[in-house]
DNA sequence: CGGTCTCTTGACGGAGTTCAAAGCTAGTGG
DNA sequence: CCACTAGCTTTGAACTCCGTCAAGAGACCG
């Protein structure tokens, strides 16, 4: 077990590759700490500054949106080696937007802004891992924006299912029912439908 | 008129502030190339490799996914200042998944892959600028898409329209409305409905 | 002007919501 | 270890917001 088995140096290691000392990495893990929490804690909350970035190690934590009506609309799930905040409040230093809340009892890794602007600075390298990092989930978001927009829930929900299928299994429907912009009901109803059309 | 009063230095000062300096920005304009476009070009589209980043210097364009059924759905609006491309397509060289369309006669500045990431790993500062730049569009679209899951059509709309009032001026109204997630016919009623409310 | 593209308006239809109630499941505490 | 409870899921029936179809008015460009 050496540092290159370390889950957030693979993390790292898919998109600097081979490049990535070990000295390197252990700086970079230096700034982190480590943290467990139960499930059903809130990581951040609507309207406190969210002070961290986490790195799950073991587990899963959503971030959601709460509306007037006090409806909880998922924006991101993650579990062990996801990264997860609020973007918008960690860097701008605001009163956050979104909840983020653990769903099973959770190890992960956390940094502040300080290490994580430091970091940055002092490391093109770095630097360039969460470029990336940022560039491939703002990828996948427009995509799944464009899917919102221009499917039908059913489509969306196979999508799903099939793209995320640890979502599936560990995550409560009602919050996949939300990320999909649809009610619990909505989806139960769509679920039964897809397993007539599979088991004819 | 210096180097200073360029659109794009403007861009890169509003983030990188005072500690860009005329020859670096030089060097970051050598690489762009100069063109200009009517209306209805396309930049980009669906199935071909997006290969170029766009900066809008005058007019206007958009970006849009297209369903099965043959419509356009408004992925971005991009006027003067504002950065456009297919992301997933430019940075993975694949096959786009969005077509790019001047909707005004346009010009722009663009920039291959290749001097992209030259750029960047030349130069820690131009890195730190993209990286600034994808982490705001990142969050301006988390934000839209837990707006478009968890609020009605007509709040979105009026949302949208006190955010963005010249893109109310210059876009088409099917294409906002595609934006938006809703239908033409439902955005116009929309409209109808709101001018009866304002002015009652 | 003449044609095409966009916006508006009306009547009807349907995907998804709401309300309500009854199972089911998993975490909690005795 | 089992019973209890709270929260999640399922299902039915009525409803609503938005979509569909259709036709006409307006705007813009060649």
């Amino acid at each position: 077990m050496t540092l290159k088995d370390h889950l957030l140096y693979k993390n790292l290691e898919r998109v600097l590759g081979d490049s990535l000392s070990e000295p390197e990495f252990s700086r970079f893990l230096s700034v982190f700490v480590p943290k467990s929490f139960d499930r059903k804690c809130l990581l951040t909350e609507e309207g406190s500054t969210c002070r961290y970035v986490y790195f799950i190690l073991s587990g899963s934590a959503c971030s959601y949106y709460v509306n007037e009506e006090g409806e909880k609309h998922a924006i991101q799930f993650a579990l062990e080696g996801y990264w997860i905040t609020d973007h918008y409040s960690f860097f701008s230093g605001r009163p956050g937007l979104y909840t983020i809340e653990t769903l099973e009892p959770v190890d992960l890794l956390m940094i502040n802004r300080d290490n994580f602007e430091s970091l940055c600075q002092s490391s093109h390298q770095f630097e360039h891992f969460f470029r990336i990092l940022i560039q491939n989930a703002f990828t996948a978001l427009q995509y799944r924006l464009a899917k919102t927009n221009a499917e039908e829930a059913e489509s969306r929900y196979v999508e799903f299912a099939k793209s995320y299928p640890a979502f599936v299994q560990r995550i409560p429907q009602y919050l996949i029912a939300s990320y999909l912009g649809i009610k619990p009901q909505s989806l139960s109803r769509i679920r039964k439908d897809l397993s007539g059309k599979n088991h004819p």
